[in-house]
DNA sequence: ATACATATTTAGGCTAACCTAATTCCATTT
DNA sequence: AAATGGAATTAGGTTAGCCTAAATATGTAT
């Protein structure tokens, strides 16, 4: 029932949404999708009426109940298929994301349920981001970066706030990986780098920008 | 490169060659897509001046080498899908079909080859269609319609000829598998319909109908 | 309250991929 | 050689989803 573009808009605005909370512009909306900001005027126009999305004129637009159900189903999709890919498949935690940007638009309600139980009902990607349930919640997200932890926190490694292929590859070569241990050893007040030790063993610097976008739970 | 729409036309051709040897006309492919003929002359010249196909007016289309190349590579994608579909996530094999119809356009190398070696390599998909390598190739077809057999012949189900729900879930019901051995004990002249043992043990009496769709090898 | 900059919308157009109706082509039959 | 019926093509039209340029609305600084 609903078009490739119509899924692409609406996964683009939950994930503006979840970020600003209140209503989510034109111009967030086109530079998030790549496309013109009259387009969307367009677009969004119609979406309204199939009652996907709730528009107020040059305010913004926000997702209608139904609208966010099928934005969590392809969110859903999308971070399954991840998995997938990483764990059974063997690709790199930087290499699946634009397979997955096509496999989410996958129609099958019964592929999707027995995928996920083929994987074992995970609750994560393999970036950390949280997975959706078939009815779209999800679970208690604890998770923090780890520039808000103090000297002497002790932590797990649990998500990436940044998914750039970038900060991703530094992260393999710099071999960090989500579930290793980090104890915050040092905190420098002049760069806000981090002296950490990972894994009881390794000691390593994590520059601000780094330890700006590892998500971490308190042990 | 190729839009979706291309890509069904392709597959179109390609299986309608397959039948009828020389070229497909206009007719036959807007029967086979089910779409306007009109709209098929239309399609088919851009895709002649893209050089996907070659076009004689008036006569019909066959593909170009490297038509039938992009052809061959959605067949192989969408039989290791379905493989895939069977095998590590327990579908039936009358649900895949239109599944793996989906799956066939999703466009990632990687992923493709990923899949073939996670799936070891088959040959064959769970109907027994083989499958092309990754250059387009086939291995040699040995396989031919379980009443081309004689009275003693003894064989094994490599394949169906009909993919139709019916005669899948048909085969289901009756327990009758690819990979199980069939024994001609004797061919009703009148009807046409074989009374054949299966594995050694269950005798059963198979109408020309389901004769005919069965593939087999002789052992 | 006004003016300016920026965001948004409107108006008009384009392309891909379809459609129907009308026309033309082709292979037969007469 | 002409007629006929079916297949193929042409002509003209539609919708989805995009575009640019022009017009309008909004919010902030004066």
């Amino acid at each position: 029932m609903t078009s490739l573009a119509e899924e692409n808009y609406l996964k683009a605005i939950y994930k503006l949404q979840e970020k600003q909370a209140d209503m989510v512009t034109t111009s967030a909306l086109a530079e998030s999708l790549g496309i013109n900001a009259a387009s969307v005027t367009d677009f969004i126009k119609k979406m309204a009426v199939k009652k996907l999305i709730r528009y107020e004129k040059s305010k913004g637009v926000k997702l209608s109940d139904q609208g966010r159900q099928i934005a969590l189903k392809i969110i859903r999709k999308h971070r399954l298929w991840e998995v997938w890919l990483v764990n059974n498949l063997g690709l790199k935690w930087d290499e699946v994301h634009e397979i997955a940007e096509q496999l989410e638009h996958v129609n099958s309600d019964e592929l999707i349920e027995q995928l996920d139980k083929h994987l074992g009902y995970p609750k994560a990607d393999p970036h950390g981001d949280l997975i959706p349930d078939a009815k779209g919640r999800f679970i208690k997200n604890t998770s923090k970066p780890l520039n808000d932890c103090c000297k002497g926190d002790k932590v797990i490694i649990t998500g990436v706030a940044d998914h750039s292929n970038s900060f991703l590859q530094y992260l393999t070569k710099s071999n960090i990986k989500l579930g290793d241990e980090l104890q915050v050893e040092a905190i420098e007040e002049f760069d806000k780098s981090f002296q950490v030790k990972i894994n009881r063993k390794e000691r390593k610097l994590l520059s601000k920008e780094v330890v700006k976008n590892l998500l971490v739970n308190i042990v």
